[in-house]
DNA sequence: CGCCAGGTTGATTTCGCTCAAGCAATGTGG
DNA sequence: CCACATTGCTTGAGCGAAATCAACCTGGCG
């Protein structure tokens, strides 16, 4: 299922380098480290990376492509925790937790990651602290991301949440047309934003279509425009 | 409304060494800087720590009593994220994150705290790594059972989140009684149950009612027995 | 004593789920 | 090139779990 085919890695350390608020740190050692040990890999979409329940191997640094990270139900229900994009480090979690993956990682888009092994990992945080430091703000972001994720969930309509959804990839993706609205490309698929939003996808069909007809965003395809991203703002509340 | 007595912190050491996983690492210089500036507080039940939208002071090392952290809602909606007990630390989050308090913490319980302030919680972390790598595993755990809550909130019934409860709190305070059954104390209000799930006061309410007819638990005021711990485990799936 | 906090219970409503059908685009094998 | 799966999405009808609204109960306390 999963196709590999090794890479030249010549290029990670520089990708760990520019594109990576936490790896940023390392030193030329370090890098040198890396570049011998680290893995990089070609994956295809609806490629598994890791399961949820596994041990962790050591963790995935993504250099281009895009990552669905799922957790699944005994019954048929899963949810999309989150999608990593180029830059970001999967896996870091169960590592620094000392737990097995509780979410599986699931390739959205034909992807190039590099893997980097446990003892490598743990032995270069040993010699650099601040790289463990760098991972604890990506985790207390995270976590602060989460616990709002929870409350959000608990208090909000799927409306409400899904128009915090938009504004979220807005901000991330958006630009600005000549004529004052803000247009993006979702990028994933409505299942997928049901599945992150913990609702049906027929609730988010729905749920576009009555923000449709009220003009407040216009969906096609996977193509978003805000006319007025104020109006849109209005949504996140009830 | 906070009312605080500053009392003798000769034990602050003490009690870091001997009730915290985090900061259990420290050595005796460490030690000594933080007898020489955290400040030990008593606190009554109502008490607020700090709220929601403050600027990160420092951490909170909770010595003795209970503490919940909150999110609230412009709205009256508000959810209990987690309920600290001594050995605790609270705030250390947002202060990794370089971000506000997300949340508020209000003493439950009266309580003794420790307040380090963010500085020489910095200087303490530069001097002394293992620290800071203590604090990633505990944000690692603590982000693995955010994304937990999430995906059971819009997974399971809150019959089921309930159990789920009752079980992560008999693991945590419950001990056999002479006929087999488990028996704890409810740290908490049934308002405050709720809000940990985020339902309805009402819900639990009524969910308690059912398991205690199905004889699958029995609560009077805040004394948990539950008979059989196998059907409890049963209800935690759906 | 009245009042309030915390909790229960009942009646009704509502939001999102379930189930079911249908549609458009894409692919695939005969 | 047609027949027909398959995938991704939409739409409708009906249902159900939990919210809402409201009444009431209990014990503690100023």
């Amino acid at each position: 299922m999963v196709k590999k085919r090794v890479a030249r890695n010549a290029s990670i350390a520089d990708s760990l380098f520019t594109s990576s608020p936490e790896w940023c740190v390392l030193n030329e050692v370090d890098l040198t480290t890396i570049e011998e040990t680290a893995i990089c890999s070609s994956y295809d979409t609806g490629d598994i990376i890791f399961y949820e329940g596994d041990e962790v191997q050591g963790v995935y640094f993504v250099k281009s492509g895009l990552v669905g990270v799922r957790k699944a139900d005994f019954e048929g229900n899963s949810t999309l925790l989150k999608i990593a994009n180029p830059g970001d480090t999967l896996g870091y979690r169960p590592l620094a937790a000392e737990q097995p993956h509780r979410a599986s990682a699931e390739v959205l888009k034909p992807s190039v990651i590099c893997f980097i092994d446990a003892k490598t990992m743990r032995q270069i945080v040993q010699g650099n602290p601040a790289l463990g430091l760098n991972f604890l703000k990506r985790a207390a972001l995270e976590l602060g991301d989460a616990e709002e994720k929870f409350h959000e969930s608990v208090t909000l309509s799927t409306r409400a949440r899904f128009a915090h959804l938009l504004i979220v990839m807005q901000d991330k993706l958006g630009h600005e047309a000549e004529d004052g609205s803000q247009q993006f490309t979702l990028p994933v698929s409505r299942s997928d934003l049901a599945d992150m939003l913990g609702v049906r996808r027929e609730s988010i069909s729905r749920v576009i279509h009555e923000l449709e007809s009220e003009g407040i965003t216009e969906i096609r395809e996977r193509n978003v425009v805000v006319p007025d991203p104020d109006s849109l703002m209005n949504e996140f509340h009830r």
